[in-house]
DNA sequence: CTGAAAGCGCTAACAG
DNA sequence: CTGTTAGCGCTTTCAG
């Protein structure tokens, strides 16, 4: 059996309270004792049972994170600012990989109750009714990442979509490009898509390039899909010399796509990304993209989190952070 | 307030216990209680505390996952497989980076034995002795995934790494190749890096190609590094036309320092990947590799642990998982 | 079939 | 400064 409180105290010869008195407030307790309990729990190497501490606390020092698919990078980078802060705030992790199922989250969301986690950072998904009913109707304070509601009024970290794919779209137009397409997120499944669009749609119209608003194609989150909406794409329009996609991984699912129809990028075609994932650099051609702070998203969040769990509410509740353009190899003027 | 026992009790009209029953044991309490105590659950969205069960069954129905970096795309797909078998077998998830770092691991560790996780699944890390004994003093059961221990006796499931990368090597001789090198792991902070160099050092003996043992480079974990190591090997040897990477990420990098080197791969070095990432295929070119089935050592780790939690032994204590030569674009003919 | 009561490991008054 | 005691929310005997 692992070694309670008591058993530290009876090694000690003193009592539970005192054994308790030096883990929380080390000097209320004579300083012989209290290195004879110290001694003990090393020699017994005690750790206090969170089951009873959060009985009393009513606190489990752990905060949940649901994220779409933790096999992107864009998550992964998420999660390790997310982490980091957790370190420091002195949180720990659960993290759950919801597929985007909102079945899955549902339970999920079960479970964080049960495991009376202080709170969750929902990410990405699109927040559903049920889901916010259910967090709400728990009680379960919450903060979304790269996402947002207009329907509820819930804190939120994410980038400036629109304005982002505004400022991607107008650096393909000052290339000098004309025939400009775009692959997409779903507008059903994504709260980044339709923001995104529009931020394609108003530097297209600003330039007078309107014949383009229908060059686009629609893609599921992975770069196979991205591959096959390029294919779509250069099918109908074969005239396209500029795409911009709005993640790393579709603008590496189009290249390769035209890779293999041996349309050279950027010579024939240029690409622009979205995120500045960790290997975007690294890519052949390495990505012109629009960067997050993927990590400081992740971050943030923890700290918004962290400061509605304290304060009971947050300073800013709908924070944007900045991108910014990185130009690389993959875009080329016209 | 959350909702306790005590409220369902009270609105159902019946005793605590009960209500515990109707959870635990539905059968023994007549319909018309139960029904009443079912009802009252889902008005008040009632979940269980766990910490108060946790203090009975002394269980957190909870794994810990010890990692090294989870933007690492070949961890992430172990992460994979490990969650969907925690929920199969009912556990919840608490995932912690340890960026290989032994305090960080360490620290980790007390978290774990606080939170009383059930048992803690240690992905390929070297397994410290400071680590081990830790664990085993805690008495936290725990098995080893991509790695295993030649000092302490743990359950572990990897991959064959020698003869995988043995067969990687075979591979690029039978194209013709008689100057290979190679880009491995450092082999102080990692446990597949003696196997895999070995098994370069097999087959390059078999072939007769003693000279090419010297050939190889060490790198940390990250392309930036591969990409470093690359450069200082085709300074070194620029007769080398093929080329073993120990991980694709490896080869992701040694190809892109190839790329701005305008050495043409496969048209004048072949390289070959380790993993099979999830992108492998996408990258472009796209990567010739030794596969290994990410998901499926994450999901049988999990298993294996379960088995030990349950059973108090494993069956198979030191599992080998097949790997696969995969023949892309990245690997051609002398 | 059901309620009362003990107790899991810990903290927080409350006396001394 | 320190020991005793009453719970935190739940499960589990033990009577009835």
């Amino acid at each position: 059996m692992k070694p309670t409180i008591r058993d530290v105290a009876k090694m000690a010869e003193v009592s539970i309270s005192t054994v308790s008195r030096v883990m929380n407030a080390p000097h209320t307790v004579i300083e012989s004792k209290r290195s004879r309990v110290i001694e003990a729990i090393e020699k017994l190497q005690y750790q206090p049972n969170a089951f009873a501490r959060g009985l009393i606390y009513k606190k489990s020092n752990t905060l949940g994170l649901l994220i779409p698919d933790i096999e992107n990078l864009y998550f992964a980078g998420v999660i390790r600012g997310m982490q980091d802060a957790c370190i420091k705030l002195g949180y720990s992790l659960m993290i759950c990989n919801t597929d985007r199922d909102k079945e899955r989250m549902l339970s999920y969301i079960d479970t964080f109750h049960e495991k009376q986690v202080d709170g969750i950072v929902y990410a990405s998904d699109v927040l559903y009714p049920e889901c916010y009913e259910k967090l709400t109707g728990c009680r379960i304070p919450f903060v979304l990442v790269s996402s947002h509601s207009e329907e509820f009024d819930v804190p939120s970290v994410e980038v400036d979509d629109e304005k982002a794919a505004y400022d991607a779209v107008k650096f393909l137009i000052e290339l000098g490009h004309t025939e400009i397409g775009m692959i997409g997120f779903n507008h059903d499944n994504s709260v980044s898509g339709p923001p995104r669009y529009e931020g394609f749609v108003r530097a297209l119209n600003e330039a007078g390039l309107e014949h383009s608003v229908e060059k686009v194609r629609y893609a599921n989150h992975r770069f196979e899909h991205a591959y096959q909406a390029a294919h779509e794409l250069f099918t109908d329009y074969p005239q396209v010399t500029a795409l911009f996609c709005v993640a790393d991984e579709f603008a590496m699912g189009a290249i390769s796509y035209l890779k293999d129809r041996n349309i050279l990028v950027p010579g024939q075609v240029s690409v622009i990304g979205f995120d500045n994932l960790r290997m975007s650099g690294m890519y052949i051609p390495k990505l012109t993209t629009i960067a997050q702070p993927i990590y400081q998203l992740g971050y943030r969040a923890a700290e918004k989190l962290h400061e509605l769990l304290t304060t009971g509410k947050v300073e800013v509740p709908t924070e944007k952070m900045e991108h910014k353009l990185i130009v690389r190899e993959s875009s080329r003027e016209r």
